[in-house]
DNA sequence: CATGAATGAGGCTTCATTCAT
DNA sequence: AATGAATGAAGCCTCATTCAT
């Protein structure tokens, strides 16, 4: 029987990883230092050093979380059956969020697909997310050229990612300046969406 | 070694900055140290002083670059007329790299972006490119929207928004896969825009 | 190693102090390396940046504690009333010092000189340290020239320059060579002051 | 026969040398680089190596000339029999020099001084040049001791030390605050000398 | 379990010096 | 003889990590 509740446990993990998630939206996963983040967390070195054993590790915990916090957002929009509605939901589920966790949530995101640039297991996490992102969404379209919403010629991978695209331009234009006027790309997002909708004439696509 | 000619150093400074691309490419701005850019450039860390102060001013100059390029494409592209069309220039533009040199400029962009998040300067030319695209984009648009190509209930900032996904998507997701499949990519984003031409339906907007 | 007493940190201070000092009187401010004061006070870079920030600061705040000294040195022979004595017993107080302590004491002085020339903060320490020299002597000057034992035509002020330039003189002269013979220098220093001294003849002065 | 003239050769060096005092009082040796003084010189790093093979040599060729400039100095007030006139000179010697070059003068030893603690070859030449200014002083001494007008009590050459320090601790004093009265130090020494003198009272001394 | 002082490898940068032209 | 671009050793400092208390 440890000494410690395992729940407690658990909430120190948290408490670096809040911490570690403010210092690296603020300043960069090389910029903040592991002083920084134990400064930031009230904790001493040793004691974080408790619950992961590098600075790396913490990065990876980090960027797994945001991963699984993403593919949540997903998931509760796929519920949704109508295919535009997906697209309501994840921008529901984005203005669910407070402003300035939106805001630092971008930001993380965007350090974390620097960093998957040369760490493999933060690739493998950002691939991770990217490949269930894209399934959801071409599953999404399948259904939908099932149905005969969306035109049958368009690769259905390839609007996946296109719809991908669609949030990570977001995601990184916010981060990069907050002030973008979130509805209105939304508005624009959907009405893309709706044109590549089946409209009885052919679309020659390419 | 005397007096040399002013394209002997501009020699040298590209020489430094395409060694400086190719580390940071490869290992990212703070992977790569001073010692691997020396290296690759087969210069002594002295003579590199010579032409860049720091590290950061390295980082900064080949920011700049990248933002000049990015320019030089979309400027390229808009000699178009047609709306369509600029996406196939565009499209056109980026095949016309090598693969290669194509990777490599994705994770630079990437790696950019990052670094724009806490350094000002970099955020700057950041922030400087995107304005610019934004501004041509959204300057087709409204043409294309006088035209009565566009629906102009939609905002041709959020539009112009929207366009920049497209290929902030595709580099991000490039940089991260080598192996997505672009011409389709490509498809499906024309057949987007071509959905939010005027089609005689009213276009709700939400 | 856990929390530390304040004691230990004052001690650890002293010790890197030390350490600098031996080096700085052995192979003066700019060829002691950081290496060499970490090896010479066995400690580690890492170690010694905990107490000061930067080389700079341990140069600084080794000039502050020659402040400090001198000062006290002065300030203990000022108990003295009658003028004369106050030699005595400053030249005791050098002699009360070590040998080798001395030495030391004269080089560092003079390389603290030497950086004053180009360092603000170290020219402000020995400018203080000279005006409450020059102070404390004038005041003694002005005090005998009441008392009618020093010529009231010379110029308090400039009798503490002069003054001071014995001390100085004398520190700069043991440094260059420690074999000076000071008790005899100290005699003929008292036979001068004794003879500013009022001997009913009038001294024009010039 | 070479293609420049001896004195083409000598003309240089002196400019070398005056760039380099010129940098070395503003700056210190060890703040000065071998850039600075070329570009004071106007003349490039290979040229400069032409004439000093190292920073070094500079400084040694610096100081040189600082010790047969002070030599000449005394040598020229040396003429005077009077003893209290030699301090006359000495002072009119030192007002001759324009104020800037003074104050330059005043650092530039005092840098000397410094420079000399650790390097071997600075140290000869201070060492030649007090003692040449300490026999010189002696020599008047003893001349006056001979004459009566000094205690014969007391030892000639620590009456020479103390009379160098009367001019190092001005040097000093001015190198470290231009702002000194130097008239008025000038009347206390003359007048301290002039208590020296033979009084017919025995000077009890020490 | 926690603390925080200490470690030390390694990064960025400077600058005295060289040498091809 | 002069030039100035290039060299590269070495210095200062940072910071992830450890470990005695």
């Amino acid at each position: 029987m440890p000494k410690v509740t395992e729940a407690h446990l658990e909430a120190r993990r948290q408490q670096i990883l809040e911490a570690a998630s403010s210092c690296f939206a603020r300043k960069g996963f090389h910029h903040s230092t592991m002083h920084d983040i134990c400064a930031e967390a009230q904790l001493s070195p040793g004691a974080v050093y408790r619950y992961f054993s590098s600075k790396e590790e913490i990065i990876e915990a980090m960027a797994e979380e945001e991963r699984v916090r993403a593919l949540g957002y997903i998931e509760a929009a796929k519920q949704r059956g109508d295919t535009l509605e997906l697209l309501n939901e994840l921008a529901n589920v984005f203005f669910g969020v407070v402003e300035d966790e939106w805001q630092q949530m971008c930001k993380l995101d965007i350090e974390v697909w620097a960093e998957g640039l040369r760490n493999p297991r933060v690739m493998g996490l950002v691939r991770r997310t990217f490949d269930s992102h894209l399934e959801s969404f071409a599953e999404i379209v399948r259904m939908a050229q099932e149905r005969g919403d969306i035109n049958p010629a368009l690769d259905p991978e390839a609007v996946a990612h296109v719809m991908m695209s669609f949030f990570e331009g977001l995601v990184l234009q916010k981060g990069m300046d907050p002030g973008i006027d979130v509805p209105n790309y939304v508005a624009v997002m959907k009405a893309m969406m709706k044109g590549t909708f089946w409209t009885g004439r052919t679309l020659e696509g390419s």
